[in-house]
DNA sequence: CTGAAAGCGCTAACAG
DNA sequence: CTGTTAGCGCTTTCAG
């Protein structure tokens, strides 16, 4: 019988077959269950019997099979990070501290992008692979949240960034209005007449996008001036190159602005160049404010005055509050608003 | 027994319960083989069936359960990227590349960080939850490939960038030492007199470091020059901050030169960066080539000359390979190299 | 404290 | 062309 046994044992080594909780139960002479309990920990095994059971393991090298035990579980361990671009050095380091925050809790984190149209951000969160994952950070590029309440699937969502109304789901963001207007208030302190603002196309649709303009016409008026329309310039492919092309155009139209707030770190890396290859100086003839503070904000010439959100908050705050819906809470929508600081660069820098 | 049924359907769908292969099956009235068979497009369904099968399917809204799924085949579905850090640029174009080829081979990515660190390197490739994915993809900083091929598990294995002897395990990179003579060579025809090299502290451990290296010699010795040792400027931290420091040091220490090749364009950044601060002017104090052509490049001041490796080429390579191993292709290591270009950019252009 | 047995939802022979 | 049945490897009552 035990010769038996080993012989099973020797063909699945040689099959390169898995070694099973049961392989190890036989060997260690108690049951499945037992095996089971050393395994996760679980109490109700009496040491010796955890040792023997422990030595079983080793020798074996017993590694418990994730898709068995989800199977049974009915949690996959996993949850999904649904950002538009990879590419883009903030979602880059947003994913870098999310997987360690997700580490943390002991879930695994799957990147997927969203390109950040309409209808992969729609398929994205309407069908969540059956089972894939356990709950979905989402990160909205073109979906209103009103949009995303309406298609609540049974997957838990938290989403990050926006903060608009029908707040039935949970998220995390920054208050977008009082940080653009600190942006703007500093380009007001330093001097600027006349400061510009680089965003995207359209502000109606995007919510973020409307509260930074809030943000950054509130603080014009603080400082007892009227916004004007003609220095809003809008980005309509959403990257450094489309940014520099929006600044281009409007420098070509005769605009003229000595300070720039940008929607984000990578749009003020567009202006930097086109402002470069226009011949204009920074900050000395155009003061430039970023927003997420990347790490390559310090690297470019001039670096980069930017507003800093607090991301590690924001993935801690995002994986308990997703966490927690996992684990069955069913309260109404929470949200939570991190910290943020301006980190004062050369880009904003006085006169020398 | 039919209300009993709808009953329970009812009652599962109250409960947000999954529905199963079996509830299509008895909505339809056929066996749940034949949903099976419909859901997997497979032949050997009279049309009729599957028409019905295909409108209870959509009734109830079924979607496969993906976990079920991979315990009754074996396969996951899911490869890994296994890479030190999603925050460096090229690293995430890689990624990014990776995603939509992993999408095109029906695979689904999952990164893993490995922080570029020995233990956590070969923790990724010891244990990788077993059953978790069908492949790894990685790329390797701190091992070296013989340590890789020794501890060969169940999981294929696909590396990216080395190309050192024990062949026995696939992978796919560039030729190194052909494109840093390239890199080498143009800034010996663009005049410079004194090239510095720019790269990591230790040749001898990294492989493509030394392939490199290599080629770097191998181009000043073509042009009849000798490579000089004080010329190597080792980074200690592998980021643009750690370059820009070992380039402040240098300069510090009295080296000078007027040419500068790097081993990766983040390297350059760092460079650069240290340059404008000691006054130095880039091209026309010193010229700098980098590594990888990552979108950044485009938007530095000035924009960077560098060496733009085919990584779609590298992506479809590296995930065709990996396909074959997890179809159970048992043959001896493969190796490819793919194609690269010179990109030229204002940081080697010739005095104006 | 430990064991036996019944699933989790799907696929894969093997029959028919 | 379709149905039956036995797993995949683990967790989990429920007994003992």
């Amino acid at each position: 019988m035990m010769t038996t046994q080993m012989t099973d044992r020797r063909r699945k080594k040689a099959r390169n077959a898995a070694v099973r909780l049961q392989d190890v139960a036989e060997l260690a002479g108690v049951s499945v269950k037992t095996v089971s309990n050393v395994v996760r920990d679980q109490p109700n095994v009496r040491d010796e019997t955890r040792k023997r059971v422990q030595r079983a393991i080793d020798e074996l090298g017993y590694v418990p099979n994730v898709t068995a035990r989800r199977l049974a579980t009915g949690r996959t361990g996993m949850v999904e990070l649904a950002l538009p671009d990879i590419r883009a050095p903030y979602y880059a380091e947003l994913a870098d501290r999310m997987f360690d925050e997700a580490k943390k809790h002991g879930l695994r984190l799957l990147i997927e992008q969203t390109r950040g149209d309409l209808d992969s951000e729609r398929g994205t969160l309407v069908s969540p692979q059956q089972g894939l994952v356990d709950g979905i950070i989402f990160e909205p590029v073109s979906m209103s949240t009103t949009q995303i309440a309406l298609l609540q699937s049974r997957t838990p969502i938290v989403m990050l960034g926006d903060v608009t109304p029908p707040m039935s789901v949970d998220h995390v963001g920054v208050d977008n209005v009082a940080a653009a207007q600190t942006a703007t208030t500093h380009l007001v302190e330093r001097g600027c007449r006349r400061i510009a603002y680089l965003s995207n196309q359209d502000p109606n649709l995007i919510n973020t996008e409307r509260q930074r303009l809030l943000g950054y016409e509130t603080a014009l008026r603080n400082a007892g001036r009227e916004p004007d329309a003609s220095l809003y310039v809008p980005v309509t492919v959403p990257d450094a190159d489309g940014a520099s092309r929006a600044i281009e155009d409007v420098l070509a139209d005769g605009l003229r602005f000595d300070g720039l707030f940008c929607y984000n770190d990578m749009f003020a890396i567009g202006a930097l160049r086109a402002l470069r290859r226009a011949g204009l100086r920074v900050p000395d003839d155009v003061a430039i404010v970023g927003w997420n503070d990347i790490l390559m904000a310090q690297y470019t010439n001039p670096s980069l005055t930017t507003i800093a959100p607090d991301i590690k908050g924001l993935c801690e705050n995002a994986l308990t509050m997703l966490n927690s819906r996992i684990d069955g809470y069913q309260g109404i929508g929470r949200h939570v608003d991190v910290d943020y600081r301006l980190v004062v660069r050369e880009s904003t820098a006085h006169d020398a």
